[in-house]
RNA sequence: GAGAUUGUAGCUCAGCUGGUUAGAGCGCCUGAUUGUGGUUCAGGAGGUCGCGGGUUCGAACCCCGUCUUUCUCCCCA
């Protein structure tokens, strides 16, 4: 007999943690339906065809490929097994776990098309489960909330978005965090701009890093990825941007030769008089001309959400939630002209930051409210009427099992965190009354059933 | 995929240069109390030292492999 272990990256969540994951979980998806999104879910198997490819090479490395079931190497040659792991792996799984809920989304919609009602906005809270190497925030299975407009351009949408993370963020009660907003086609503008168009994915992905590793080795980064000394001189005002107080006033003179660049600017800024226009409190919102993300398809506004601490820095955790606007996504499956924008949020992200920030609620946990004491056979069947009224009247009520010593059902009730327990034995069965028992102060009392209904609301 | 790091009782950890029968605190079980939890006291159970191999008269300790933990790179929620 082996000892029993966890699957590398996951986790099990015990009462506690899975009153304060309920918690997160419930409050995402309130706020969702709020802002007019429906819910979907997906299986947590897809096919391979539908997955691969949509996530990059590195992605299609980090998909859970699941072995094709039955004698999966009976039809394979001798050659086959000399083949590449890639090409092997083609001939032995044909199906994998879901990696995102934006792809399986794509991919419903691209199967329903005739019959969604179009905008089509969805929610969906569902693991995803990435062959990742776990460490701080990162796991192999994990928890995202979805929300996804499919069906329009309209930059209100990618406006909501930003209202919909305030709100969610603040309803978790979680009150320092930073929404950061960007446009891809400011991204594309700035590599047509110093010279480098084509190159707008390898500048993305290196300019992303500014925050993290400093201009300096941005600027090696660049140079290792193709850019030559004359382009990196011409980003120069990229790096003063972040400090002026108009920044879309400075990035339109540098852009201006940009068509798509202006674009870019010009939907920034009607995002912004949106959100403006929907009176927003206290936006914590931020534009940021270095945010990028790595993930190929977004086309437009790139959204990302960091947590930050009582004193408003930063926690380190990753980002909470991010996404984008993605006007061809469906494309991949042969529907175009399909536009969509959303945001993921992460709950096990969200999860660990207000564990470390202190955030959750006290009193979270859904526990019993009154137990019945089994103090024989006679007694607990007594109780049970008992029971069934305490219950009907709503609230979470148990009787001990087993006609054990007093002390081990008190000592039960006591681990559970029961407030009250209810003592029914020959005395009380003699008397009509109960014995209601608070655990808290130890204080015990004679009363009538209706009486202990109106003592244990409190 | 690359680099570093961790693993000893249910939990947190100690364990000397390789040397008898591997320890502590907490928790757990039993009793002091046959109708009373949290406190106290007395007693008790619990370990293939992650797993597999090697070196050695002798391995928790050294070597190799493997799994796992945490972290960094890459990428991401």
């Amino acid at each position: 007999m082996s000892k029993p272990s966890l699957a590398r990256g996951t986790r099990d969540f015990g009462p506690e943690q899975m009153a304060k994951r309920t918690f997160i979980l419930e409050t995402i998806r309130r706020t969702f339906q709020l802002y007019g999104f429906q819910p979907l879910e997906t299986p947590a198997i897809e096919n391979l065809s539908v997955l691969m490819g949509k996530y990059g090479e590195e992605g299609d490395q980090l998909l859970f490929k699941i072995l094709n079931s039955g004698d999966y190497s009976n039809k394979l040659t001798e050659q086959d097994w000399q083949l590449e792991s890639k090409e092997l792996t083609s001939k032995i799984s044909e199906k994998g776990l879901r990696y995102d809920l934006t792809v399986p989304f794509a991919r419903y919609v691209v199967m329903n098309r005739g019959t969604l009602p179009l905008p089509f906005k969805r929610y969906q809270i569902q693991p995803v489960w990435r062959a990742d190497r776990p460490q701080k925030g990162r796991y192999r299975e994990f928890y995202q909330c979805d929300a996804d407009v499919v069906g329009t351009d309209s930059l209100l949408c990618e406006a909501e978005i930003v209202l919909m993370l305030h709100e969610s963020l603040r309803n978790l009660r979680i009150p320092n965090f930073r929404v950061k907003l960007n446009n891809r086609k400011i991204l594309s503008g700035i590599s047509e701009v110093i010279g480098a168009p084509g190159l707008e994915g390898q500048f993305a992905v290196a300019i992303d890093k500014l925050d993290k590793i400093g201009k300096e080795k941005v600027i090696q980064e660049l140079l290792n990825r193709g850019f030559t000394e004359e382009n990196v001189a011409k980003l120069e005002p990229i790096f003063t941007l972040s400090n002026q107080a108009e920044p879309f006033v400075a990035l339109k003179q540098w852009l201006n030769p940009s068509e798509t660049g202006m674009q870019g600017i010009g939907e920034l800024e009607e995002i912004w008089a949106l959100v403006d226009g929907f009176e927003l409190e206290n936006p914590q919102l931020e534009f940021d001309v270095t945010l990028a993300r790595g993930l190929s398809y977004y086309t437009g506004a790139i959204f990302e959400v960091k947590a930050h601490d009582h004193d408003d820095h930063p926690v380190n955790m990753g980002s909470i939630s991010g996404g984008g606007r993605y006007d061809n996504l469906t494309g991949t499956f042969g529907v175009d002209g399909l536009s969509g924008v959303g945001i993921s949020l992460g709950v096990d992200r969200i999860y660990d930051v207000m564990e470390e920030l202190g955030l959750f609620p006290a009193d979270q946990i859904q526990t019993t409210r009154v137990m019945l004491s089994n103090f024989d056979k006679k007694a607990a069947n007594y109780g049970l009427k008992v029971l069934k009224q305490i219950r009907e009247a709503g609230f979470n009520a148990e009787m001990y099992p087993d006609s054990v010593k007093l002390k081990k059902q008190l000592d039960f009730a006591d681990r559970k965190q029961i407030p009250f327990v209810i003592l029914i034995g020959s005395q009380e069965m003699e008397s009509g009354n109960l014995t209601l028992k608070n655990m808290k102060t130890g204080e015990q009392i004679s009363v009538s059933i209706v009486e202990a209904l109106e003592k244990i609301k409190f």
